[in-house]
DNA sequence: ACAGTGCAATTTTTT
DNA sequence: ATTGCACTGT
């Protein structure tokens, strides 16, 4: 490993085609021997410093983990241990990209064009895999599916195996299947029980059966953007050397989110120079349902033989109320490596956390949004305050009350502008006319907007196109030649068939954007949007406007059409003072002064979804998800608790999460809610007729573990009693009386898939008394009075 | 071909 | 309560 010391890889004399080459060596040059690992700290170093064999990074909450990538980047650049272009550096979502790319700019003072291989997992593999397509099966102008047309893709296999596709939907079709692949599985690969999953032992023969239309339709998922590139490594020892050959370095962010099959990809790429280096924090892994691995980063150290491992605790950002608050949480884990965060802030005046019990969601809303105005007039900055939230229902509240308030906010998050309904129809018309053969883009706009193309054209088109064994568009071209279709939707394919043929000759010789909006209004799109009533119809059309503004940073339609295949996102710098709403899943990476966590009831959060799909370990996800909530915050972190939630239309009485259980007393501070009205006289619906809350008892950290419910939940209660604050929970009559203890905890945690067995007696809200006939995973098909139904098993219960 | 009606589900989100 | 969907009837 040394020797690349010995021997660096010897900056040749500049050769075209290697970008800015002698501009970097220029810069390096002019860098001072090491200015920039001052002001690390001795493990911040290190992990900089070691360039060599496998490291393991865990980094903390807080503890400069991106500094320690971008530097480390910066010194091995610096050493001239390789070349910009010799690093591989992988990161999970463009943004990280952006910003890492931006902070090693800033780093080495300028240019970073050279550094062609730091992106995302999916923009590297589809880099590769173009150069390499014909090895796998494709062409190299392949297009990329998103999963709309996924979706559609898997509805038509499931109709063509005559199927019922509301027993098996596409959905969860498309569900397994990423699952597969997620996990590095082709279909030859998957086990056989789980073949059997789907539609009566469906399941494989459907991910053959949609593998196969890919390739005829020369598409790619985003699953096998990683896929087809560890079977192209595999199958080709020759192509995988010269990667090896090429990355003399590997840097991977976030690994705690890395699934199974980025961990075989990288594990391959790796065998080359041995040299990975992955930074990531198993406390923060909150992916896992959607197939990150919490055990690639626990395994890491048997995985690559000799690696090292530094643990960054030193956090930077919090007060140590905070973090005590934080860490004491996450000591209930049991699957994690281990690290404690030290506060490197002192602040002898800091806030300790609060927990907030209010009666409701809206009276959650309204003390949150007073606290956010006091802030204000005492000179707190909006930009600074987060409400950080569970579930994306919850934030409906938050904006109804902001409105009535005149509050800034912000969400973050929601429906992706590339997303939109009008959106991806526009792209699909650019796409059927670059790509003439691209069906599924055909197919989305032959009758949008409407011009009497219903399923009866659809289907002679089909089933053409399937004889012949040719593209859609192909198939209509012939088919409007002949008399087999009726004169009017003959005519009416026949000007859509003309219209592409006309945009097409326009390709050349007009600028792109002018032809996008050529297309959208020659085709009737805009139009169409144009006679919506709808409310958001005048939207629309602005995003429509938005996405050909958007174009003018690209040279050619082709080449705008591959960006934002993989860059799904989009910059929306807003500059205005606002307070932000978002999920706690997409706080993540980010911080705040102040954080309001609402919502911390059992079934709301832990999530009662997560407990009963997944338990312990949907348990220990949601644990983690609270721990990256409290962590976001610097200055201060405050939790609220409602006695009664509105779910589905129903008002249920909730009980506090367990996670508050779990917070150091020292550490806490519990508080009446500010607005007190609301609550007296308002027992019609959870009256207290359990008599003594638990809430009433002097100490509530000490006495919810008296709950026999709660012990029952938690296995086992193990904490120490003796305890500081007489503080109490809820304050006033309203809050502390609607409590009633148990069940919802009791039966939360559950390994098992169901907690129904054969022939059992159960009760349907809507469906009355039945009895269970067959278990598939949560789903129960039930034998009611009204017949056979299939129902999702938290919808009946016991009786 | 399309509009209106009834039924079922409803965590989290990136590429 | 709301919403998105599949099916039915014109």
């Amino acid at each position: 490993m040394s020797d690349l010391f010995a021997t660096p890889p010897a900056a040749p004399a500049p050769q075209d085609g290697e970008p800015d080459q002698m501009s970097i060596r220029a810069q390096l040059q002019r860098m001072r021997p090491t200015p920039y690992l001052e002001g690390l700290n001795p493990e911040q170093r290190e992990a900089v410093e070691n360039i060599d064999g496998p490291l393991l990074v865990l980094a903390g909450a807080g503890t400069g983990k991106t500094r320690v990538l971008t530097t480390r980047i910066g010194h091995i650049l610096a050493t001239r241990s390789a070349m910009p272009w010799q690093i591989l550096a992988v990161t999970f979502t463009n943004k990280a990209a952006r910003e890492m790319k931006n902070r090693i700019g800033t780093l080495i003072g300028g240019n970073v064009e050279g550094m062609q291989w730091l992106g995302t997992f999916h923009s590297i593999g589809v880099k590769i895999l173009r150069r390499h397509a014909e090895l796998v099966g494709l062409k190299s102008n392949f297009t990329i599916l998103d999963t709309d047309d996924q979706l559609r893709l898997m509805k038509q296999l499931i109709q063509a195996q005559g199927l019922d596709e509301k027993r098996w939907p596409a959905r969860q079709l498309n569900t397994l299947i990423d699952g597969w692949k997620n996990r590095g599985l082709t279909p030859e690969q998957v086990p056989q029980d789980e073949a059997y999953y789907f539609a009566q032992g469906n399941g494989v023969r459907l991910y053959s059966a949609y593998q196969e239309r890919l390739k005829i339709l020369n598409a790619c998922d985003f699953g096998d953007l990683l896929l087809e590139c560890l079977r192209l490594f595999r199958e080709n020892p020759d192509v995988l050397a010269e990667y090896h050959n090429k990355f003399r370095y590997l840097l991977v962010d976030e690994y705690q989110d890395t699934n199974i099959a980025q961990y075989l990809w990288l594990r391959l790429l790796a065998q080359g120079s041995q040299n990975i280096c992955c930074v990531g924090d198993d406390d923060q892994s909150i992916y896992g349902w959607r197939g990150a691995e919490v055990d690639n980063i626990l395994r890491f150290e048997e995985d690559f033989p000799g690696a090292k491992v530094i643990r960054l605790e030193r956090n930077y950002r919090s007060t140590a109320h905070i973090l005590a608050a934080a860490s004491h949480l996450i000591t209930f884990n049991e699957g994690r490596l281990g690290k404690t965060l030290h506060a490197q802030i002192e602040d002898d005046e800091a806030e300790k956390v609060t927990v907030t019990s209010v009666w409701d969601s809206e009276e959650e809303a309204r003390t949150i949004g007073d606290q956010i105005e006091d802030l204000q007039r005492s000179g707190h900055n909006l930009n600074e305050i987060a409400i950080l939230v569970r579930a994306s229902f919850q934030m409906r509240t938050f904006e109804d009350r902001f409105v009535t308030m005149g509050l800034n906010y912000r969400v973050i998050g929601g429906p992706r502008f590339y997303e939109r309904a009008e959106i991806r129809d526009a792209l699909a018309y650019f796409r059927a006319m670059v790509q003439p053969a691209d069906d599924l883009a055909f197919e989305r706009i032959v009758n949008t907007p409407r011009r009497g193309l219903g399923d009866a054209t659809l289907k002679l088109v089909h089933d053409h196109a399937r004889s012949r064994g040719i593209p859609l568009m192909e198939a209509a071209n012939e088919l409007v030649q002949t008399a087999e279709l009726k004169p009017r939707p003959r005519n009416a394919l026949k000007n859509l068939l003309e219209q592409f043929t006309h945009w097409r000759t326009m390709l050349a010789s007009l600028k792109h954007t002018e032809l996008a909006e050529m297309i959208l209004d020659e085709s009737g799109y805009t139009e169409m949007w144009q006679n919506d009533k709808s409310a958001d119809a005048p939207g629309r059309l602005e995003n429509l406007k938005e996405l050909v503004r958007s174009m003018e940073e690209f040279d050619s339609l082709p080449g705008f059409l591959e960006h934002i295949a993989l860059v799904m996102d989009r910059d929306n710098a807003e500059s205005n003072e606002a307070v932000s709403i978002m999920t706690l899943h997409s706080a993540k990476g980010l911080e705040f002064d102040s954080v309001f966590l609402p919502g911390w009831e059992e079934g709301l959060f832990p999530h009662q979804r997560a407990l009963d799909e997944s338990g312990t370990r949907g348990l220990e996800e949601e644990r983690r998800l609270a721990y990256v909530g409290i962590t976001r915050a610097k200055k201060r972190a405050k939790i609220y608790v409602a006695s009664n939630r509105r779910i589905h239309g129903l008002w249920q009485n909730s009980v506090p999460s367990r996670f508050l259980d779990e917070l150091p007393p020292k550490h806490v501070d519990v508080e009446e809610s500010q607005s007190t009205y609301g609550g007296y006289g308002n027992s019609g619906i959870g009256g207290n007729i359990y008599g003594k809350s638990r809430f009433d008892s002097s100490d509530p950290f000490e006495s919810t573990y008296d709950t026999p419910g709660w012990k029952r939940a938690k296995g086992s209660g193990t904490k120490k009693t003796g305890k500081a604050k007489q503080t109490r929970y809820g304050g006033g009559p309203a809050s502390s009386s609607k409590v009633i203890d148990g069940e919802l905890v009791a039966k939360s945690v559950s390994d098992t898939p169901s907690q129904f067995s054969q022939g059992e007696r159960v009760f349907h809200q809507k469906f009355g008394y039945g009895t269970v006939i067959s278990i598939d995973g949560n789903k129960l098909l039930i034998e009611f009075s009204t017949g056979q139904k299939r129902v999702l098993d938290n919808f009946v219960e016991r009786h």
